[in-house]
DNA sequence: CAGTTTTGCTAAACTGTTTTAGCAGATCGA
DNA sequence: TCGATCTGCTAAAACAGTTTAGCAAAACTG
């Protein structure tokens, strides 16, 4: 039943719009106007030397023309793959407007561009590990990978994608219950500046404000600092150290109970920049100042640490090349690379005015 | 040539994994089990009322023991919606890292997780557009619709999406040019809560750092603060208000600048907080006091305001519920809804520590 | 009890690619 | 000069769903 009018080529897409009611070119549209078959047209799409050349410049011609853009969800169909990666984010209120992980997925995000990938977003809610959401956005064919932010310990479920097979990279951590693809900073290291710098400046007694015992990167720093410590000929007072919940209000908190605990203290240790600068809020607040009577250090570098006041002495976190190479190696995983990713960038200390002198204290 | 290996069920795939090598159920799968057409299967799924109370329950239970998941690849090509949305932002180097953005998005994602769609993550940069990518994507079936956040006047391809009609959003801003959807914060509103809190203080020469005047938002705050100047008698200086770039660093130079041209400013009102706290750091570097010689007022109320000191008296904006509502009305769009969208949510004053009575100026 | 409607299902077409098997005709080697 | 190889292309299957037309049989209607 089918009339003639449908010969009428298809050179323009009809109309500007309303867009997705028919009004896409598809291979087949390509094929019948250079009296092809699509499976021409495709190979000269992607390269495949068995067309010759005359063919193939005819061709891109009128691909060119006719405005062709191959449809993803038919190439993903065929191809098994979606060129889609997911980032997971841990299920915090406010985990979209963290510096920390904005910096980790800008890089991921500069890197995917140029690999020909899309980032899709994912936050890890108890009901989407429930229901095995982050297996089925592989079963269902979302993604061909994803990409684990903001872990920790309980996050068991990170093991599952090990289990069924799924490519997936952890980003700025680790697990010691299972072997896990990942990507980190340097956080050892990273303490070991500070700790270097503190002792240097005189301090001796220095409070360190840590968070989430269940992070193997924050359990690094809490021992690196205790064994830096005792290198130095220092026994670590276990009052010296709270729990800061890593935001500003716990930091705030935590400097307030190490304070009480040991006014002697010189110098805190913030375990992330947002803790640091809650402690300096709090230090000041306690009539205090920062560097003069206590130094504070944090750990991250956000941009923003630059501009509290005083600003904020700190490590350098490479967040940015983290993201870059985490997707990078996810993308290598993808496509069968057999060894484990194991990599670690390095990190620096970074000085600005919230770190001084240790005053000297009357003992 | 097929032998009879084929015929053994499929009621377990067979391997957990390695993923991705045919190892996934099928429609197909299920309806050979069931002993009936794919067709079948998948109307059952579909909830179908043409399949008999029986059958459907039967096929259903099967579908649960073999771990059945749709492809979401064939059902986008087959059915035209691949119940993904983009967001894009700005082509800033730290975008990602911005709580503005970050509060936004995760209102989005929020949502969009509520409603069964994927968020995917592009950037506005120059060969993003010049490449027609924002177009791409629709033509390519990677999304049904796009968020814009952070647009400004000069971003021209906005308009691009109307033209091609392709479902968008624009978050947090509107166009003068041309007609687009939106979903915005009431900056006039906002302004004028600010204005009279100040006014109300007894503070008669109010700088104001603004930024981007190719953003119909900030023009209005801008216009609201003249206005409201004028309105108690006051003829604005031009002197008063200087351009911060949404930067600390710009909104540290402009209240520099500010200040210097006229030392008998009392307040200074911030078009965002990060350039109201720059700010801060300013008046502070200059040996005044906030609030007792100058009081600064923002304009978000990031997370962070409330962590600065002193803590920072701001105008509260509903970035979240746009982010949410944005994405509501842009699912209601592509599902066909034929009215323009011009939301306009509530903002409201936040008062901290960063204001005070105006000083007393001699004059 | 013939004729119509309803019910419950199937076959086949359709979405738009990639890929493999294979067909002619030309080229080559012995 | 005959078989083998190469060249350039096509037909068809595969990917995994949705949707429409339509077929029998059962259930109604008059």
């Amino acid at each position: 039943m089918r009339t003639e009018q449908a010969i009428q080529s298809k050179l323009k897409p009809e109309k500007p719009g309303p867009f997705g009611r028919g009004s896409t070119v598809s291979l087949r549209d390509v094929a019948r106007e250079a009296k092809v078959s699509v499976a021409t047209v495709s190979m000269v799409l992607n390269g495949n030397p068995r067309i010759s050349r005359a063919t193939s410049l005819r061709i891109q011609r009128l691909v060119e023309r006719m405005g062709y853009q191959p449809n993803r969800l038919a190439q993903s169909l065929s191809s098994r793959y979606t060129n889609v990666v997911a980032v997971i984010l841990p299920a915090l209120r406010h985990a979209f407007a963290d510096a920390y992980f904005g910096e980790v997925i800008s890089g991921i995000c500069d890197k995917a561009g140029k690999m020909g990938y899309k980032v899709m977003l994912e936050q890890a809610k108890p009901d989407f590990i429930r229901e095995k959401q982050h297996i089925r956005i592989f079963e269902r064919r979302y993604v061909d990978g994803v990409l684990c932010l903001g872990t920790n310990d309980r996050h068991k479920w990170v093991e599952d994608f090990g289990v069924s097979g799924c490519p997936a990279m952890v980003i700025d951590n680790s697990f010691d219950a299972f072997s896990v693809d990942h990507v980190m900073c340097d956080y050892r290291s990273g303490c070991e500046q500070v700790m270097n710098y503190l002792l240097q400046l005189g301090h001796r007694r220095i409070g360190m404000i840590t968070a989430a015992p269940d992070i193997k990167a924050a359990r690094t720093v809490v021992d690196t600092y205790r064994s830096k410590l005792r290198e130095a000929g220092i026994e670590p007072n276990p009052v010296w150290i709270e729990d800061g919940k890593f935001t500003e209000e716990g930091g705030a908190q935590a400097a307030h109970k190490i304070l009480e605990k040991d006014p002697q203290i010189t110098a805190i240790f913030g375990g992330n920049d947002k803790m640091a600068i809650g402690a300096m809020y709090q230090v000041v607040n306690l009539g205090l100042k920062v560097p003069e009577d206590i130094s504070v250090v944090g750990f991250d570098d956000l941009r923003h640490a630059a501009f509290v006041n005083p600003t904020l002495t700190t490590i350098h976190l490479p967040l940015y090349e983290v993201g870059m190479a985490g997707m990078e190696r996810l993308v290598e995983r993808i496509h069968g690379r057999p060894e484990p990713v194991r990599e670690v960038l390095p990190t620096h200390l970074v000085v600005r005015n919230s770190t001084a002198l240790a005053r000297t204290v009357s003992t």
